[in-house]
DNA sequence: GTCTATATAATGATAGAC
DNA sequence: GTCTATCATTATATAGAC
């Protein structure tokens, strides 16, 4: 079971790129036209967008949006429901590519930028969607860490759940913030604004994970030496590489 | 001009601690009293806080925060602004003080938790005062580190602009997703959330940017290689530290 | 300065015709 | 399956009494 290490950061997007956002274009029920409708208006506006404006969005009036999902709370899980499913689907083969042909795909993010927004719009809505993304990307990121490290391309931690959290709150943490600071991003825009976004943080992170920013160890060790008592739950031996 | 380096993700903290978050009680207006009421109800429940909600917090009715304040808007923008100078008064303070002497001052902050995460529901929002804050703090970290680099403090990077974006943001996301993941904040709990916080990432922090965590450096090294046209503005000349 | 109404706009939910 | 009203709720904004 050999997982390809590259980047933490990076690992929502490599797990992103390589499928259709879009199904076979008409083969599709109404129903599934009003939810993907739905999914893509949550992920430009918000989940504050109303059942009007979604409605308007699909071409339809909002009483047919009543009609098939009941209540703004039910569309809502079903989108949940339907990115998660995709976004499963989508985690295996991410796995298995070269950073380069990682950034290479990327150019396909025209058809995956409205699912990667509604994860993230998840995300800090805060709601049970966006928990269960973050602890599962976390829960994830221990195993796949703990086999990296079994393999010897990550380093050991002192304490391998804290750096698990860490990593990938951080991760999301930092798109999330970078797309809001963005303007209202346009459906045409989208896949764009993730380029550019994942381009510039390449470096950055590549570099970070691999030399670090400081120079010498000494606020570690401070800290290491002054933290008597909290850190080691009694299987986390702590050991210095 | 000697700035202390510690860690990044760990500025916001630094920079918070050591000052009262109340005022010295009574002598306060009514007015700024009223305002205080309503930092505290947005940092509690974000920024959908209603107007009934924050009278009643304050202990008056909706029509005197109408009186005072015109509109929900115009009571926002004090807020921000508010919260913005209070920020700016601690940083100086808050950035020559060593590690321990930080998380020794962590305990006061339950003085100062309201306006630690008013300021990451500003970020969140994403409206013009959570733009000011975050291009603020890049800015900032830009200028900091290209001081610390030049004191050997901080690795150079190749594209130092990128960096302090990418560390600013992420330390600032992971602080928001892990916010968002709380059940919903008491006036009671938050001091002690963000105390809890604040020790479990410093660990994994400190040891990512001392250490960083891949084992070898033949990731950054492809990607490198594979990137031949995007980077180095003329004066950001690639160096190889 | 402070309060109690009331007006207005937006949104989700509902009912019933075609 | 799809549409056009309409209702009920909530939040802000406003007016005017004390």
């Amino acid at each position: 079971m050999t997982a390809t290490i590259r980047s933490y950061s990076l690992l929502l997007v490599h797990v992103a790129a390589g499928q259709q956002w879009a199904r076979s274009s008409d083969d599709i029920t109404a129903r599934a036209r009003l939810r993907d409708a739905a999914i893509e208006c949550f992920a430009l506006r918000g989940f504050e967008a109303s059942v009007r404006e979604i409605s308007a969005r699909a071409g339809v009036s909002q009483g047919l949006i009543r009609h098939h999902f009941g209540t703004k709370d039910a569309l809502r899980a079903e989108c949940d429901a339907e990115v998660l499913r995709r976004y499963r689907d989508l985690k295996v083969e991410g796995m298995r590519m070269s950073p380069t042909q990682t950034m290479a795909t990327l150019s396909k993010l025209d058809d995956f930028g409205p699912m990667f927004v509604y994860i993230l719009r998840s995300v800090r809505d805060g709601g049970a969607a966006g928990r269960e993304f973050v602890e599962g990307m976390i829960a994830e990121a221990e195993i796949f860490s703990e086999d990296a490290v079994r393999e010897g391309l990550l380093k050991p931690s002192r304490d391998p759940a804290a750096r698990a959290r860490y990593l990938v709150t951080s991760a999301l943490g930092g798109l999330l913030v970078q797309l809001t600071l963005m303007p209202d991003l346009d459906l045409g825009d989208i896949g764009q604004a993730i380029h550019r976004l994942t381009e510039s943080i390449t470096l950055p992170s590549l570099e970070l994970f691999t030399e670090g920013v400081l120079v010498d160890r000494s606020v570690l060790d401070e800290y290491l030496a002054h933290s008597s008592g909290p850190p080691a739950t009694p299987d986390d031996e702590p050991s210095h590489p």
